[in-house]
DNA sequence: AAATGGCATTGATAAATATCAATGCCATTT
DNA sequence: AAATGGCATTGATATTTATCAATGCCATTT
């Protein structure tokens, strides 16, 4: 499965495939089941980490006990906690695996190294990271624009094909709403 | 004012003296009275602007009039469109002035020149993209876990001088809610 | 085949937030 | 000093969304 993230660097960096050996070099397979944890709250985070099969997910627990989901990874996404991983501190994040899933773990130094090392690597990571923050920040838009409705709409059109693969109730945390309200959006909507 | 430019740029980055030099000379300071126009919707965003005295704000209209406001930047803050400066498109976004403001700009080949031949540079540059977008997950967690007056609280924590500086009702378009839920909550506090 | 667990759905109701309209306050302009 | 414009506040009401509870449907386990 190492191949989804070698055919990834290829499309998305300059890199030689010599320093692409250099890279897998440093990686480190892991294979986790549905429902095992990636990263529990309170740990720190210590990798750079890419999703070459199968689904996690990033969320937090409030006092009352919900789940609120900060994102999902898929197939060729990025997954981790930056924030923990840049300042060392414990994560108050949880990642764990919708699906059996298998993960490329970079340690934070080996990462560094490659950065450093390999600077078409370096320009594809802040690529990513970029990008990263260019979809945050449309999300950010899309919550003090848009109401319930037009949420899911506007997820349906960018992820596809994730409402496919993921439970609806967990859809609705992504939004900020509840699975209740989400259901009736649904079925309103199929209506029209 | 460039000083203020200058400083930050020290403090933040491992720049010599001497790049320092190299950096200030292609930079341009706009001035910017109270509401006048940095970027209009529909325009493209050509810059690294940063922001050395007042305070700006990106926001966007919808088909209704309203505003909804993505952020502030106050001095030593950063601004613009990432997503029109990196894809060439026209924005979505305004950014306009909420006092009389300073700005250095940075055309995007001169910003690029710099990041390759100022390595220094480069690295700042890449820090304060990843920090904001921490900032803006944060931002993202407060969306789909927190009430209206939670979200208000925490903004107090985290910018309390932006409460001082900023017109309410733009506050509330901040945190998603409308000016009468904010000056209610407002209220509702204070008694207690 | 029966039992179980995890979801989604649906209904009734409550709570949060938005909308609309009116008023008042202050700073700035004339 | 009077007039103006921009906000914030307040009240009444509507709308949206959440909460709580019950039910049903599948897929998986026993």
């Amino acid at each position: 499965m190492i191949e989804v993230f070698k055919k990834y660097i290829r499309e998305k960096s300059k890199v030689s495939e010599e320093d692409l050996d250099k890279i897998i070099a440093v990686c480190q397979v892991k294979r986790v089941r549905k429902r095992q944890y990636l990263l529990q709250e309170g740990d720190v985070w210590k990798y750079n980490a890419f999703v070459t099969k199968g689904c996690v997910r990033t969320y937090t627990l409030d006092d009352k006990g919900n789940e609120h989901i900060i994102n999902f990874a898929v197939e060729n996404w990025w997954t981790g906690d930056r924030e923990s991983l840049a300042s060392g501190e414990s994560s108050i994040f949880n990642i764990d695996a919708l699906e059996d899933s298998e993960i490329v773990l970079i340690s934070k130094s080996n990462f560094e190294m490659l950065c450093v090392q390999i600077p078409a690597f370096n320009d594809m990571v802040n690529g990513i990271l970029q990008k990263s923050f260019i979809v945050a920040q449309n999300r950010i838009h899309t919550f003090i624009s848009l109401s319930a409705e037009e949420k899911y709409l506007k997820f349906l059109e960018k992820f596809p094909h994730l409402v496919m693969r993921v439970p609806q109730g967990m859809i609705a945390s992504y939004l900020g709403i509840t699975p209740e309200t989400l259901s009736r959006i649904r079925n309103q909507t199929a209506k029209k």
